[in-house]
RNA sequence: GCGGAUGUGGUGAAAUUGGUAGACACGCUAGACUUAGGAUCUAGUACCGUGAGGUGUGCGGGUUCGAGUCCCUCCAUCCGCACCA
């Protein structure tokens, strides 16, 4: 019987949905495993052959670790929340709700054909008000803490006000933007307004004026991360900076340990890195400068306090608060149209704009707090306003930047180096011995900058501080498809809505767009208020700042739901909690997770952020979320190309001559890169007549480009036509066939037609009748066969653990052609090759089980078959690799071999004779699966 | 510029700790069978050479009995960051 691979995979399909196969409960009596691939935001365009890949292999390491014994958990749900939907509403006033829901059916059903073994009563979903619910709890658990920096963690902001009310702010060493400091007399005398704004300085979640990311085309504020080279990351769309009132995390807080974490994660070093890279730590001193002709100071950062003697300016950015004051009546104009130019370049502009120096003296003097000497200060917007102080302490010999700023300026370059040539460039090593530089000459950099340091705080003009360059994440979006706000306004100050009164569910609106008065979507709704009375939701008309009150309008950023998700999977019907604790402490955090490399500084950072806190508050026993992450590699397109000439015809790739147009065909006219001629007229009425210059063998040979998929480049391969083409099981092989997991690759089809042998081959072994009843042999299996499976087991169990998905491909077709070469229809060994094979193809692998005696549905929670060396050591042959001295020798698969018998194997061994001379060795020395010393 | 990664046949790629480079698969060539198919089977297929043999893992060096693997210089490609004081 042939291997009618589409009755079986329907079969099987519906049985282990019908059984619920693959639900998973929480038991404490087997180890867990957390299998995770990062949830997809289910688009209009359905699922392409890039997105299944980490699927795929996410699945099959959950398999392998069910068939070890572990229960497993492998989930998937949909982050739901997102631009296109609302996009989409906007133009066609269609709610978000539904083209969500409609697209997620969709991607149910696509995935549904592939054979995953996720457990789907645990889908989770982001904008369903019962998960949304535990989305807003974390955002009043972050609006009622604080950071303490004595204990290193969040704690409750109940603690801190009792702290306020005892004894002030004085001692408090909290990360905050309070900058005035109140006794306990003065906080009780603060007006409710006064201590909400307070306490808004130490919230982790806050509101606060912040430059931000503003994108007109969008009507919203983006995160640095969502803002590429000046444009948006969707739609493109230019960005400018504007003063908001907005939400914002403090995520600054955790900078540290979001930096310290990283070390114990089992991530790409490329990942690890973008993150220390984003989060920018750096040491060094703030250092205050006093002003000639005013009372203020001026703050900067600075890496390098032991270059304080060769300052001699210092240099503002343009927007630094305290540039219009200082600034002497003479240069008034000038820093004004300096500062005008400045504002006017878009973020983009001043980025790529590097090479040109601009700058201007604002005529005020600062004073040199070792020197007395009197300096200029200048505004330069090579000075960024947003980072350090938004003033540095020009050092031209030793930063570059300073060092080309004073050189365009003829500025004085002052040389604080030994030996250093400072003429031609800064030098900007820090190897050189201090100069003319009082207490601090003739230290190296390390020791000058500890003694500057102590130098600066006895002075009291500063301290030593790290820097980092993350900054506070703006939380709020003017979009209508997010999660609502749990917070009402009471005379301008922010109450967020008790746990017992979530969710606060989206309203209805008839516009999904900006109000006319610039408001974001929410309020256009019309029933938007808060009763406090009666703890609901209220119509807007009822709003008396009494006792019902305003809503927030704006909603929360993609990042939200998708910062905590993989708790909710473990108990995600929870009504009571985001997850009990039982589930939490059973499951913990995720063993292994898969997805993207694209969301390192996003998604990646937040949820380690989340979780950190929800750690210091205790709702979860660990730290990190992911402990190990694999980022699988895009699958580009392969797009086809016809070609056009001057006269109208299509020439074949064989037959250019140079000159012609290009033009994209749908790839399922082309096969290995030959054009259906036929399809091609019929695609389009156009090419219905159109002329060809073929090879000369008669066929019209395509170009080819590797390039994104989409569907204007008519490239995009869906898994749903290989799967009816080939199988599943196929598919499923060939995505971990194409290479390793990791690596970008062109999506091409020229190799499955291999794999689709492969598995019609390993249906063969099992020596059908024309009933389907396999013939077997249940005789004691041949050494020859048993040698097969087990190098096959030991093969495979390596490199599963090594994620090596693509090699374990490969074996099994070596395993295959070897059963096969001898012809092996043994039951005992088809069936360990049954389990051990499950993972990969677990549709024919069900049948094949079935077909074997055993019950159905059952060879998921099979046990793996046991690698046993025994059937191997004969294969323990030993042949001389070389001769020094002592011999070495290879033994191959010689992993449990006792001294005696690598001995034998050694004088066994080809040449053996020749390496001897006829001795025995004295001594063996093995060391498993490695080179074998010999010393004779 | 800085940081990270990668570089192996016509193609996708193997080679886990330094130990027979190119497994496995595609493609191609020749053949067998045939109910003509995108089936199955056999042989061949890194390069040069008729051959013996020689050369080969981006280039050039080094360490080693032995290097695709380790070290150094350079080149190319991809990704990330980019006035971060």
């Amino acid at each position: 019987m042939e291997y009618n691979f589409k009755a079986i995979e329907e079969k099987w399909r519906k049985f282990w949905a019908d059984n619920q196969t693959y639900k998973v409960t929480n038991d404490p009596s087997k180890p867990k495993f957390y299998v995770l691939d990062m949830f997809p935001y289910p688009s209009g365009a359905g699922l392409h052959v890039g997105h299944p890949l980490g699927y795929i292999a996410s699945d099959v390491y959950s398999r392998y670790k069910k068939l070890q014994g572990f229960n497993v958990l492998h989930p998937m749900g949909y982050d739901s929340f997102g631009l296109p939907a609302e996009q989409y509403a906007i133009q066609t006033g269609q709610h978000p709700e539904k083209t969500t829901k409609e697209n997620i059916a969709r991607y149910r059903e696509q995935l549904d054909k592939i054979g995953f073994s996720f457990d789907w009563s645990r889908e989770v979903r982001t904008s369903s008000p019962e998960y949304y619910k535990w989305t807003q709890w974390i955002f009043n658990q972050l609006f009622d803490s604080w950071y303490n920096n004595n204990t290193d963690k969040a704690e409750a902001i109940a603690d801190l006000v009792a702290i306020f009310e005892k004894e002030g702010n004085a001692n408090v060493n909290a990360v905050t933007d309070q900058e005035t400091i109140f006794s306990a007399e003065e906080w009780k005398a603060f007006d409710d307004h006064q201590k909400e704004d307070v306490l808004q300085n130490y919230r982790l979640t806050y509101l606060a004026d912040s430059w931000v990311n503003w994108c007109p085309a969008l009507g919203t504020v983006l995160a640095n991360d969502e803002v590429i080279n000046g444009l948006s990351e969707r739609g493109g769309h230019p960005v400018e900076q504007k003063l908001m009132r907005q939400w914002s995390m403090r995520i600054k807080a955790y900078a540290e340990r979001l930096l310290t974490g990283l070390d114990g994660l089992e991530w790409t070093e490329s990942i690890k890195d973008i993150q220390r890279n984003w989060i920018g730590k750096s040491k060094g001193a703030s250092v205050k400068f006093a002003l000639k002709d005013a009372a203020e100071q001026i703050e900067v950062f600075t890496t390098r306090p032991d270059t304080i003697f060769g300052v001699n300016f210092l240099v503002l950015a343009p927007e630094h608060p305290l540039v219009d004051d200082i600034t002497t009546p003479e240069y008034k104009d000038a820093v004004a149209e300096y500062k005008r130019l400045a504002s006017l370049k878009s973020e983009r502009d001043r980025q790529s704009d590097v090479k040109n120096i601009t700058g201007q003296i604002t005529g005020a003097k600062a004073i040199h707090p070792f020197t007395g000497a009197e300096i200029d200060i200048w505004i330069a917007d090579y000075v960024l306003a947003s980072y350090g102080t938004g003033a540095v302490m020009a050092v031209p010999c030793g930063d570059q930047r300073d060092w080309d700023f004073a050189n365009h300026f003829g500025l004085e370059i002052i040389n604080i180096f030994q030996d250093k040539d400072v003429s031609e460039a800064a030098y900007t090593e820090k190897d050189a011995i201090i100069a003319n530089s009082d207490f601090l000459s003739g230290l190296e950099a390390k020791a000058a900058i500890e003694k500057a340091i102590e130098a600066i705080e006895a002075k009291g003009i500063g301290k030593g501080k790290t820097n980092y360059r993350l900054r506070d994440a703006v939380f709020s979006r003017q979009r209508y498809w997010g999660e609502p706000f749990p917070v009402y306004f009471v005379n301008g100050i922010p109450k967020t809505i008790a746990t017992e009164h979530l969710p606060i569910v989206l309203p209805e609106v008839e516009k999904y767009l900006p109000t006319e008065d610039g408001q974001p979507p929410l309020g256009n709704a019309a029933v938007w208020a808060w009763d406090t009375v009666n703890n609901k939701v209220v119509s807007n008309d009822l709003i008396d700042e009494k006792t019902v009150f305003p809503l927030e309008l704006n909603t929360m950023p993609g990042w939200a739901g998708s910062s905590w998700y993989f708790l909710r999977y473990t108990d995600p019907t929870n009504a009571e909690a985001f997850a009990s604790k039982e589930a939490v402490d059973y499951w913990k955090n995720v063993d292994l997770y898969l997805g993207g490399a694209e969301h390192a500084t996003g998604h990646l950072l937040y949820a380690r952020f989340w979780t950190k806190f929800l750690f210091d508050r205790g709702f979860v026993p660990f730290e990190e979320p992911f402990q190990k992450m694999i980022n699988q590699g895009m699958i580009l397109g392969r797009s086809s190309f016809v070609y056009r000439n001057a006269d109208g015809k299509y020439v074949s790739k064989g037959k250019l001559q140079g000159g012609e147009q290009p033009i994209h065909v749908d790839i399922s006219m082309v096969e290995n890169d030959k054009l259906d001629i036929e399809a091609f007229k019929a695609w389009r009425s156009e090419y219905a007549n159109a002329a060809f210059i073929l090879e000369d063998d008669g066929t019209y040979i395509c170009g080819h480009e590797v390039e994104k998929m989409s569907k204007s480049k008519y490239n995009v391969q869906t898994p749903d036509e290989l799967v009816e083409k080939f199988g599943a099981d196929t598919l499923r092989c060939y995505e971990m066939f194409l290479g390793p997991i990791e690596q970008a690759k062109p999506w091409d089809t020229k190799g499955i037609n291999g794999v689709s042998n492969f598995l019609r081959k390993l249906w063969r072994l099992f020596n059908m009748d024309e009933n389907g009843n396999a013939q077997l042999s249940t005789e004691a299996p041949s050494k020859e066969s048993l040698k097969t499976l087990h190098k096959t087991i030991k093969k495979i169990n390596d490199d599963i653990e090594r994620y090596s998905f693509n090699t374990c491909v490969s074996t099994f077709m070596i395993c295959v052609n070897e059963l096969s070469d001898q012809k092996c229809n043994n039951k005992e060994i088809l069936e360990q090759l049954t389990i051990l094979i499950s993972p990969y193809a677990p549709h024919i692998a069900e049948e094949l089980w079935v077909k074997l005696g055993n019950e159905a549905g059952t060879v998921t929670f099979a046990k793996l078959p046991a690698f046993n060396e025994e059937y191997l050591i004969e294969d323990a042959i030993a042949y001389p690799v070389s001769f020094n001295g002592k011999m070495r020798f290879k033994i191959e698969l010689a992993a449990t071999l006792t001294p005696k018998e690598v001995e034998e194997a050694v004088l066994n061994a080809p040449e053996s004779e020749k390496y001897l001379e006829g001795k025995a060795p004295k001594k063996v020395i093995v060391v498993p699966g490695k080179i074998v010393n010999i010393v004779l």
